[in-house]
Order: structure tokens, then C-alpha cells, then sequence
DNA sequence: CGGCATCCGGGAAGATACTG
DNA sequence: CAGTATCTTCCCGGATGCCG
């Protein structure tokens, strides 16, 4: 049967407004929207790793979102070249324009009382946090090249002074490697965990030069939390 | 009876991530949240006016959106000083921190091809969008003072070169004054229709130093639309 | 298994009526 | 004017099943 929701065009849950920012809500303001763009910030990925990385949503609704993100202009659908043969989706590059809106909003709640950062972090999560909190004061002129092994996951952080670039790719050439899991090396970012006690508990690897990890994790101050009145 | 949403802590609908952006959703990312912000922006308003420029918000809505802005620290309720007693909703000095992410997510939707400039627009919006769109290399050092009247809101925008400031207040000592609603004056500003034509509609009153609106209204330019593939 | 449709229960949003 | 109460409608999320 299909109907293909007919009414279309009256839709009617829409706005009605020309601000731009609420267009940016008809746009990625339902549920877990703007986590699939989160996600594909580093590049493809398919339906099946998006769904893992999205701790939580269906796979009902992650159609849905696909479906109405794709309509809207924000991603593609595009098939890998064989023999991958695999299809994956993929932001435009508005799409991945978005990326400075998605970051202002994570900078300015992060400063939430109610923000804990221990809860579990995504890969894409963790690698996009490096992007908003980075400190070219902190950095001051060094460089280096740091890669990092998330269950799977692999992402090469190249640190040029005054800014950091992160893409998804092989790290073995990088100067030093972190491997463990997001949440593991955002507790060595965000939250001083001394190297040695998540090395102790088996969770955390680091192979190549120490010293610039331990540098590399002093980067990324966090923004001050919000005083509770 | 009331139960209280006795859930209370389980409560179950977070997204339990720890990714700042997540964070954001959480406290704005309720519908209507972010637009109930951007109203309060250029100071406190009451709960008509919130509900009157919401085009289409609900009271019982507007009730619940105001009070999980309030419990998240992102706006407080304040009775005005007598004889005045009437309630207020204010943004909390974080609460106004959330412009600059607000104007990203509208400079960046504003591309989109789907959206609508000729909707109906807040005033609220209209000036958010000044702040949004201003050109320096256009104002080129250009200095005016320039007041609004939209339907019984007044503001007045200072032009300094650099920046534009916006800010509630009489225009009544600006160097020129818009008078009309805020779709006739977006329709000047952003689809560069001519004075004229909105005056002969009976629309638009421009007083003062009408060369210097008309230097105004080209500070603005709106960011390409995506091209439709 | 990846992608998508369908059915269902619960809860949030919308409209309206009502109260101090 | 500033909300509250109530009812309806729609969306979200989970489970299941189909099909490649």
C-alpha cells in the first residue's frame, strides 16, 4: 500500500517561521538528528555502525532520520565501489558545514551543571571534542602527530600549532598512539586520570613517544561549569 | 493528585552520552526550547508576549518549556519591581551565552534550500538575524544609530564599524527609524524590495535620515543557498 | 546481517476550555 | 493575563518480521 504520507505538503508540524534557526529545527531539530550528523562528521559510515555508536536508537527511527536528513540535503546514500559493495551514508558538504553549529552547542552545555562526563562517548564524540575545546594558547606553536585505536575506530590527530586536524585514518605512522576506549582517554583529557592507572587497569595503551602524550592530553581545557545559584 | 512525574530519575528519555552536543539537546533540544531562547534574548518578556511571538506554541507547552528551561539554569522567572508586579522570564547570564550557537545553527540552515524568507518573522528574530548576517567589510567603518518600531517593540541598533549592537530602548533619539512590521522590513533588508514599494503599501514609515537606512539595509548579506543537486 | 516496513504502548505536543 | 486541566493526535521507541 504505502500511502507515502500523503498529506505531503500540509504536513503541519513545521514552525511556520523564517528565522533561521528555526529552520535549522526543521531541519535536524527531531530526535537524535543531530547525533547522526554528529556521527558522520568523520566521514561514511554505514547503518550498522551508526546504530552501535548511537548507544540507544532503533532502527526504525535511525531509518527515519536518514531518510528525512537525506531529503533535506544534509547526507547521501552512496554505495562503496565494489568489491566493498557496502552502502554507506555520507554527509554533503553542507552537510558537513554544520560542524561550527554543532560545536557551539557542545561548547556552550558542556558548561551545564547537569553535564557528566563520564558517561560513554562515542568515537566521533570524543575526536569532535578535540576540535571545540583545543587551546592554540596551550598548544603554542608545537606540533605533532597523534593517533589513536578506539576499538576499532582509527583516527589520526595531527596538532600544527595553532590548530588540530583530525581524520579518520591509519595511525601507525603517528608519533605516539593512544588505544583504548573513548571513554578511557577522554578521562585522560578531560579528567587528569594519570596514564599509569588506566594502563594498570588494562584499558589503556600507549605505544610510540610517551612524552608527547602526555603533552598532547594538557590541550583541551575545559570550559568552566556554570555556578549553581 | 498531580504523581509528581514520579518517574523522576529514571525518567528515561536522555540520550546518556557524555558528548557536549548531546548535553545541548538534553536542555534545548525539546521542541520549541531553542525558539523560547532566542525570544528571550534581547532581555525579559512575559508570557503572553513569549506565547504571541511563538506563533502557534501552546500555553500548556509554553508552560512546560519555560519551566525545564528554568529548572536547567538556562532563564529564571522574576516578578518587576512595583508598581510594575507583573512576571517576567530572563535568560540567566549562561542562558545568553547559548547566542553564539544559535546564530551558527541559523547562519548555517539558512542555506538550506527549503528555507522560506517571505514566513512570518519575530521580531526577536529579525534582530538576531542583524547580529547573524552583519558584514564589517560592507560597514567598512560606517557609523550609525538606527531604531525600530515593530509593532509596539522598539529597539535600537548601533553600527560601529566593527559590529552592530542590538539592544530593547526607545528609538526615538536614532539617526533614522524603521516603523512597520518585521516581514516588511526583512522583505527590504534580505529580498532588497524598495523603500518605496512598502511605503505606498502602507507598511513602512522610515523617519529621520533616510540615506543612512538605506545604507543600512545593504550590511546584510544572507549566505548562498546549497545548490540543488 | 543490513535495511526497512508494520504493529503497539506510552508519552509528548496541539487545541480548547476553564480558573484565579 | 497567566497559566492549568483535559482531550485528542502524533511521535518515539521496542519488538517483530520480510527481503536482499
Amino acid at each position: 500500500m504505502k500511502l507515502e504520507n500523503v498529506t505531503e505538503v500540509s504536513s503541519k508540524r513545521w514552525y511556520d517561521d523564517a528565522c533561521g534557526t528555526a529552520m535549522a529545527l526543521e531541519l535536524i531539530g527531531e530526535r537524535w538528528s543531530l547525533l547522526v550528523v554528529r556521527e558522520l562528521m568523520f566521514g561514511p559510515r554505514r547503518f550498522g555502525e551508526l546504530k552501535a555508536d548511537l548507544g540507544g536508537i532503533s532502527a526504525n527511527v535511525l531509518t527515519q532520520r536518514l531518510g528525512g536528513l537525506a531529503r533535506a540535503g544534509i547526507l547521501t546514500r552512496r554505495m562503496l565501489p565494489s568489491p566493498a559493495s557496502v552502502q554507506v551514508y555520507e554527509l554533503t558538504p553542507w552537510g558537513y558545514e554544520s560542524e561550527t553549529a554543532i560545536r557551539e552547542l557542545g561548547r556552550w552545555a558542556a558548561r551545564s551543571p547537569a553535564h557528566d562526563p563520564t558517561l560513554p562517548l562515542s568515537a566521533a564524540s570524543l575526536m569532535l571534542s578535540f576540535r571545540t575545546t583545543f587551546s592554540r594558547q596551550r598548544a603554542d606553536g608545537w606540533t605533532a602527530l597523534v593517533g589513536f585505536r578506539l576499538g576499532g575506530e582509527e583516527f589520526v590527530g595531527r596538532v600544527d600549532g595553532d590548530w588540530i586536524h583530525v581524520v579518520r585514518a591509519d595511525p601507525s605512522a603517528a608519533d605516539v598512539t593512544f588505544d583504548g576506549d573513548p571513554m578511557t582517554i577522554a578521562s585522560l583529557v578531560y579528567g587528569a586520570r594519570p596514564f599509569r592507572d588506566a594502563e594498570a587497569a588494562g584499558t589503556l595503551q600507549i605505544t610510540g613517544n610517551r612524552a608527547l602524550a602526555e603533552r598532547f592530553v594538557t590541550l583541551f581545557p575545559l570550559p568552566d561549569k556554570v555556578a549553581v545559584e
